[in-house]
Parts: C-alpha cells; sequence; structure tokens
DNA sequence: AACCCTCGAGGTCA
DNA sequence: CTCGAGGGTT
C-alpha cells in the first residue's frame, strides 16, 4: 500500500509532465489540445498538491509556472560574470589599431601569428541563459551589464533555445550568451498578425524582438517568432574547449543554434575579406545585423587582455556604414539640461532613415552649428551613428531658402531668463557650451538634477520619473532633492492629497512612498553620484567612496580644501581620476550655502552605507603595488591592468605607501628604495603564484 | 591616447 | 533601456 505522499509524489509527476506537453502545443507548436478551462484545472490542482506537500517543489515547477498569473514585473538577475558591450570600429585603419593595440598589449611583434574569429554582429538583444546540469534554469537581458532583468519565463517559450542541452559531461554551470532576434520574415508576418488585429505597427525587428521579450505574459511571447544565435558565455566551468572559435562548435553540439558565418583569421586582411564578404550578403541574410565582431580566438589571451572600463580589450565590433536620408529643418529648440548647459535641437520633419521615423537630433552646441552651417529652413542630411543616434552631417546649399538667416544662439536661459555665457579657462578658451547662469533658480535645472538623483544609478527610485517629478515640483511639493523623503509625512499632514492627482490613485502612491522608504539606506558611491556635481558621474564617485569612507570625511575635507593651494585640495587631487578641475567642481559644490542646508536636511533623512563592495577578495586588494625591472611574462601594461582587476592600486614609484613591489631582471633604485623602505620584494613568478595567474 | 562625463535620441512596455 | 558623439580630464 502506498502513503499519501507517495501517491501524491506519483500524480504531481504525471501532471507536471502532461503540463508540460500541453505548454509545449500550446507555446510553441501553437496548437493546444485542451481548452485552457480544462488546462487551468491540471495548473490548479497540480498546484494544490505542492501546496499540501510542499516537499513535491522541485526546481522544474517552477518552469511549469509559465501559464500563471503574469508577474507584476520582472524580477533581477545579478549577473556572476559581467556583461559587458562591445567597443566599435568603423574604418579599416580602426581594425588595424584594434590588432595593433593588442599586439602591443601583449608585447607581440609583427611577425607573430594572432588568430581572430569573425562573425555578423546580430542586431537584436542580448540574453544571457543559464543552465544547470544541462537545464535551463533562467534568462536575463543584459540589463546595465551587472543586473539584467529576469526573463526565464519568455525565454522558455522560444522554440529554438533548448531546455535542455545534449551531449554527456555537461559542466554543472553552464551560462551561455547570445542574441535574441527576429528574422524579416517573421517580422513581416507579426506586423501583418498586428495589422489585421487593429493592432500597432513595430517600427523594425529589433524592437518587435526587444518589446516580445518584455512581456509580462509569457504567452504573448510564445506567439511571437523569436529566435537566437549563441556566441559567448558567462560562468561555466570546466571550460569544453579552448578557443572561442570551438566554445562555439561546442554550443552547437549541445543543441544551440549558432551562426554559420563564423570563421577563424590569422591576419587583419582577412578580417577586412570576412567583413566586405559579409556586407555583401547583408540583404539576403533575412535577418539584420549590423556589422561584424573580431574576437581573439585563444581564451589564454582573452583572458590576458582583459577589459578596459566596460568593454573587453579582446574584442571589437566593425560597424557599417550608416543609412541617410534628406529632410527639412524646421527649426532649432534649445534644452536645459541638469549642469545648465543650453543644448541646441533640430526638429525636423519627420523622415524615414533605415527603419525608423526620425524628427529630432542634436546639433551638440553653437560652434557644430557654425561649422556645419546649419540654418533654420534648410535641407539636411540625416544619418543614424552606429545605426541608432540621428546625426545631422550637412546642409545642401543648392536647396537653401533665399531668405535664410545663420543662426543665432541665444544668449539667454529658456527656461528661466538668466544670462546663459561661455565660460573662458585659464588658458582665455571659451567652452564650447553656453550654460545658463540662473543656477538654482532655474526651474529646467532644478528638475533634470533631481531627475538625475532619482536616476537609475543613483536613488533609483521606482515610481519617482520625469512625469511625477516635473508634476511634483511645479506643484511645489518637491523642490530638492530631500523633499523626496519629507512628502509622505507632507502629504498625510496636506488636504490635497497626491493620490488625487490626475494619474495616480492609492495604490501608484503607496508603492511610490514605499520605493522611497526603501532608499532611505543608501551606499556611499551611489549618494555622492546622486548629487550631480559636475564632473562626478558613477567612476568617479566609487574612488571618492572608497577614498573618505564616509561622507562626512568628504564634506570635511572638502571644506578645508577651500583654498587652492591647502592640503585638503592636495589630498583631493591625490586621489586617482582626480584632478583640479574635479576637486574645484566638489569644493564648489559643498561650499554652496544652499546645497550645504540640501545636504544637511537629506543626511537627517537617509542612513549612509558603506560603499558596494567590491567582488573578489584577493590577496592584493586595496593594495599599492609597483612594477619594477623587466617583465618577462606579461607586459608592464598587462601587469598593471591585471593587479587592478584585482583590487589593487599600482603605482610607478615606490614609497612608504607601497605594499608590494614586483621586480624583474635589471630591476635598479626601486628595488634599493624598497628594500631600505622594508617593503616586501617579490618575483614576477611569485606575484603570479599570488594571484594565481600561474596555471 | 585612454578614459570619463555629459548629453542627447528613439522605442517599447507598464 | 540602449546606443553614440563630443569634449574634458588624466
Amino acid at each position: 500500500m502506498t502513503s499519501p505522499v507517495e501517491k501524491a509524489r506519483l500524480e504531481h509527476q504525471k501532471l507536471g509532465a502532461d503540463i508540460a506537453a500541453h505548454d509545449q502545443r500550446y507555446y510553441q507548436d501553437d496548437a493546444p489540445t485542451i481548452t485552457d478551462a480544462d488546462y487551468d484545472a491540471l495548473r490548479r490542482r497540480y498546484e494544490a498538491l505542492e501546496a499540501e506537500f510542499p516537499e513535491l517543489r522541485t526546481a522544474d515547477s517552477a518552469s511549469l509556472r509559465v501559464g500563471a498569473a503574469p508577474a507584476a514585473k520582472f524580477g533581477k538577475i545579478k549577473h556572476a560574470v559581467p556583461m559587458l558591450s562591445l567597443s566599435n570600429v568603423f574604418s579599416d585603419e580602426d581594425v588595424a589599431e584594434f590588432v595593433a593595440r593588442i599586439r602591443r598589449f601583449l608585447g607581440l611583434d609583427a611577425a607573430a601569428e594572432l588568430t581572430f574569429t569573425a562573425e555578423p554582429k546580430i542586431d537584436g538583444l542580448s540574453c544571457a541563459l543559464r543552465y544547470e546540469n544541462g537545464q535551463l534554469v533562467s534568462a536575463a537581458t543584459r540589463g546595465d551589464g551587472f543586473e539584467g532583468e529576469d526573463v526565464t519565463a519568455n525565454v522558455r517559450t522560444i522554440g529554438e533555445i533548448p531546455h535542455q542541452l545534449t551531449g554527456a559531461h555537461l559542466p554543472a554551470i553552464c551560462e551561455v550568451r547570445g542574441e535574441i532576434y527576429m528574422s524579416h520574415a517573421d517580422f513581416a508576418a507579426l506586423n501583418a498578425r498586428q495589422s489585421a488585429a487593429g493592432e500597432k505597427l513595430f517600427a523594425n525587428p529589433r524592437n518587435a524582438a526587444a518589446g516580445s521579450l518584455r512581456q509580462l505574459d509569457p504567452a504573448i511571447t510564445a506567439a511571437r517568432p523569436l529566435k537566437f544565435f549563441a556566441y559567448a558565455w558567462g560562468e561555466l566551468e570546466p571550460r569544453p574547449a579552448q578557443s572561442q572559435f570551438d566554445m562555439v562548435q561546442w554550443f552547437a553540439k549541445c543543441g544551440l543554434p549558432v551562426n554559420p558565418l563564423m570563421q577563424r583569421c590569422t591576419n587583419e586582411a582577412q578580417m577586412l575579406a570576412v567583413f566586405r564578404a559579409i556586407e555583401a550578403i547583408r540583404a539576403s541574410l533575412g535577418y539584420d545585423i549590423d556589422g561584424v565582431v573580431y574576437k581573439i580566438d585563444d581564451l589564454t589571451l582573452q583572458e590576458r587582455l582583459g577589459f578596459v572600463s566596460r568593454s573587453p580589450r579582446w574584442a571589437t565590433a566593425h560597424k557599417f556604414p550608416a543609412e541617410r536620408a534628406r529632410t527639412r529643418l524646421l527649426d532649432i529648440e534649445i534644452q536645459v539640461g541638469r549642469t545648465g548647459v543650453l543644448t541646441p535641437v533640430a526638429k525636423l520633419a519627420p523622415v524615414n532613415v533605415g527603419g525608423v521615423v526620425v524628427s529630432n537630433a542634436t546639433l551638440h552646441n553653437e560652434d557644430e552649428i557654425r561649422r556645419k552651417d546649419i540654418r533654420i529652413g534648410d535641407m539636411v542630411e540625416v544619418q543614424r551613428a552606429g545605426d541608432v543616434i540621428p546625426q545631422i552631417t550637412g546642409s545642401v546649399a543648392a536647396e537653401r531658402p533665399s531668405d535664410s538667416q545663420p543662426f543665432v544662439f541665444p544668449h539667454i536661459c529658456p527656461a528661466c531668463g538668466s544670462a546663459a555665457t561661455r565660460e573662458i579657462d585659464d588658458k582665455g578658451n571659451a567652452d564650447v557650451a553656453y550654460r545658463c547662469t540662473g543656477g538654482l533658480i532655474c526651474p529646467a535645472q532644478a528638475i533634470e538634477r533631481l531627475r538625475h538623483f532619482a536616476s537609475r544609478l543613483a536613488f533609483d527610485i521606482e515610481g519617482l520619473g520625469d512625469k511625477q517629478l516635473e508634476l511634483f515640483y511645479t506643484k511645489g511639493l518637491i523642490r530638492n532633492p530631500a523633499d523626496i523623503f519629507t512628502l509622505e509625512a507632507r502629504d498625510a499632514a496636506s488636504l490635497t492629497k497626491i493620490k488625487n492627482f490626475e494619474g495616480f490613485g492609492d495604490l501608484s502612491v503607496k508603492n511610490l512612498f514605499a520605493a522611497i522608504e526603501a532608499r532611505r539606506s543608501i551606499s556611499l558611491n551611489r549618494f555622492i553620484y546622486a548629487l550631480g556635481i559636475r564632473h562626478i558621474g558613477e567612476v568617479n564617485a566609487k574612488r571618492l567612496a572608497r577614498h573618505f569612507g564616509s561622507f562626512e570625511a568628504l564634506r570635511s575635507t572638502a571644506k578645508a580644501a577651500f583654498a587652492a593651494e591647502s592640503e585638503g585640495r592636495k589630498e583631493l587631487i591625490s586621489i586617482e581620476g582626480i584632478g583640479p578641475i574635479v576637486a574645484e567642481a566638489l569644493v564648489e559644490f559643498i561650499h554652496e550655502p544652499h546645497n550645504e542646508a540640501v545636504l544637511d536636511a537629506l543626511l537627517a533623512q537617509l542612513h549612509l552605507e558603506p560603499m558596494e563592495v567590491a567582488s573578489t577578495a584577493s590577496p592584493v586588494a586595496g593594495k599599492t603595488v609597483v612594477f619594477t625591472g623587466a617583465l618577462e611574462r606579461m607586459s608592464r601594461d598587462e601587469a598593471k591592468a591585471m593587479a587592478e582587476r584585482l583590487g589593487a592600486k599600482t603605482s610607478g614609484s615606490v614609497s612608504k605607501k607601497t605594499d608590494l613591489v614586483v621586480a624583474g631582471p635589471g630591476a635598479g633604485s626601486k628595488l634599493t628604495q624598497a628594500q631600505t623602505l622594508g617593503i616586501k620584494v617579490i618575483s614576477e613568478d611569485e606575484w603570479l603564484d599570488m594571484v594565481g595567474g600561474n596555471g
């Protein structure tokens, strides 16, 4: 006689298999064999069993929730290995420079052979698929490169993506990366369906793919013909192959679709030949591509080359030239940015450029307008730089209206009426940009600053976007960042409640307040970034946070740094990446009386946490390392990059602050200096052992 | 020359 | 959200 649990287990198993089969027929074959009601009944029974016997829940049962009620929004998935983007090149010379830089970095001479792969760059969305023991467990978009959106349920509906990898001896964890895209034929068919159903049409296959993947209801994604090519990986141990090319071949063996056009090249001429060949067949491929990607084939070399900021040194994208079109320049509008910069934006008669309708384009600044001799009323040439950003390349002299006048750049801010000037620097050079001098009284700047404050890399407050901020600003509810954190209390005491505003309801207000509450604790680096100080972006904010450790320390140093020659100023400038100009901007910001008041108000509302921790706890993290003498196994640049990747700082000279000296043959004064100061000296080999670079 | 900062555009979905 | 240009900083 079987126990109730056993009985339940059997039934649960059978139901699971049935539901999976129905999902397959419904989502992927688009040919369900039972009614929705019957299907729902199966699912309810399945979930009831799990509720009664929680031990029945498996990793698999989650996968059967595809058709369940759509989640309110996507969850987040942290990428175990960051998903970065590629640098771009546009000309043959750029390709030569790309190859030359790699040779330099690796310390190779021109004769040494270097193998690359070349493959079409698919114009879609990158996606990371995580397989555990061969089973698809999650899928994430790229997001900001560190954290993406959880689109697992949607990705499971893509027929080309296997739920289970084929083959024996699969790595326990295998994170495959590639591109989700839509073919031309499928795109045309989808738009025909949309049109027949009276729905709006998609502008191009890329947007159709993006829109389809971001559907909250996987059933809609399932009805969209998405495809996939695998071309990269994240966490994957052990490596089944030693080269880029072989890795992709291995993906194919596992049952993943890979692009058939990838090939190996051993010199620049071959790379360019592949580029031209792919360009020639671009139109007949049946899917959009926007260039060719070159990667160093040897994975060991890839590791040695590493990364510069957000892209690998060992790969680049060779982009096709942009498409162009002509249209009329109707007007030039002036926008005011967060820092008060006045930016001219061209208002264009809408024109189709390579698949999207363009009606605006930035003109950057006064000089740019003069250089290109662009006037209102002109017929202008428009292209999309990198197939994305609309750009005016020039005007057509023959079609200029006879009465046209050169554009006169305004000298007052259109938002607040204050004077706008081009600052003159020490050397007497005028800034390219006009800046509104209205500062704090300028509403345009205030709103832009608030927008920056609430933006994703800063406080990341959901429900407090452009629209809401603008509304709250005009209503006088939020005039500076500190107001955000008193909003709820003031709203409670107020008679005109936010929930009565147009576009708001009980729920959205509740969510907004919750989102604000959740950000009362914030990391120091985000806080510094959020202040929107000129020249202090994401990276410099982290540097400051790391150096000072607390906001009070930063603030008191900045205060002590008021005089140009002061100790405080010296300390600021000693921080890597911070120079006189950045220091000046920081000091000025901290000293400004209004900013002081806002900072005090803000700090009273917040709990600052230490900086978000860098990933690896390596033995050299936080240490200052000096390389001296000849290095035999790697170039100087490479050694420095390696040290920095592990969280160490590098320096060119030995001082009291140096923690470690790596000395090669021929080391001279620096070695002596290290010995005098009693600083630890190791050989290149010992260094590699220490940081795990030996085997 | 490498890297960083700022700003802008367009599109989709909620 | 994604991308790129342009200019400033180091």
